[in-house]
DNA sequence: AAAACAATTGAATATTATTCTAATAATTAC
DNA sequence: GTAATTATTAGAATAATATTCAATTGTTTT
């Protein structure tokens, strides 16, 4: 892919401040609020989802309620060459795997875990992950408790 | 607050799987989708924000667009007693940070932080975390890449 | 300054959200 | 087990929003 030229005036974030908040902000509120013609917002929604700056909506759902209540961290040694990244993608299939990184100075990455409990846990590490080639080594840290998961970024005032 | 009770049928299941992928689907696209009238789904939409199952609805934003290049995460430990918190609501509290998690086995805290590039890193580190009271040590992770990064939930094919 | 391009408005139409009532289904009480 | 209660749904009517498009205004480019 090419590179993207983000250009972004003082309307395009006060729109994603708006989006980031609340993905379900409709057009026409999103209008009134900075006292444009729906039209036009509609014009520029359109826009940051076509740049890729609007990458997508998502509800965020409260795992409790789904029985996910045991989230880890789990750092993971490879035989990966640096820049080939093949167990990385395998670890990116694993629904429960939230987040995949490629960290710096380890020879490895950084992977977040939902599971149901610790018990969901030791299957995956066992059935899943046990059975990729090129994992060498794991260490596991639990969270006792989360106090702040978001993805906001911060979104400069002026343009 | 009480416990709630989270009672989900195979339908909720369905809408959440719908709301999770695109929070911005329209209710009679949802109810055209799962055969149903548009008021019945609103109505069940309803309960599950009330009931906090859905917490809410946020747009991704690519991080590239607004220069924030630096993904890191930072490993603290502190002087706050079991139970107490007091360091992870301050963390809490700083934009750039987007999660605090109260760690098992080292008395501290697993920290996310986005920022502009590494000067902005140092800059947090040194203005911002600096100057916390109760940190006793820091240690940084710097992520070369992401392969992965969602929130999505593994939802339940049956009820 | 003119031309080319981009963004905005405003109005018209299509579509959706929302409300409410009646009917149905599911639970609970007795 | 039956009646009473409660929760859920459909369907129709209305309010509001989304979307399209032509005309206008604003911005760059040359």
């Amino acid at each position: 892919m090419a590179k993207l030229e983000y250009n972004l005036d003082h309307i395009d974030f006060q729109i994603l401040r708006i989006m980031q908040n609340n993905a379900r902000t409709n057009n026409a509120d999103i209008a009134r609020e900075l006292g444009m013609a729906p039209s036009a917002i509609l014009e520029r929604v359109k826009k940051l989802e076509q740049k890729e700056i609007i990458l997508q909506y998502n509800a965020k759902i409260n795992p409790l309620a789904l029985d996910q209540n045991l989230l880890s961290f789990i750092f993971i040694k490879t035989s990966d060459i640096i820049g080939e990244q093949g167990v990385a993608y395998l670890l990116a299939e694993i629904p429960e795997v939230q987040e995949v990184h490629d960290i710096a100075g380890d020879d490895g990455y950084l992977i977040k875990v939902r599971t149901n409990d610790s018990s969901g846990l030791v299957d995956l590490m066992r059935n899943t992950l046990g059975k990729i080639e090129g994992i060498l080594s794991t260490r596991t840290t639990i969270v006792l408790e989360t106090i702040k998961e978001e993805q906001k970024l911060v979104i400069p005032t002026k343009e």
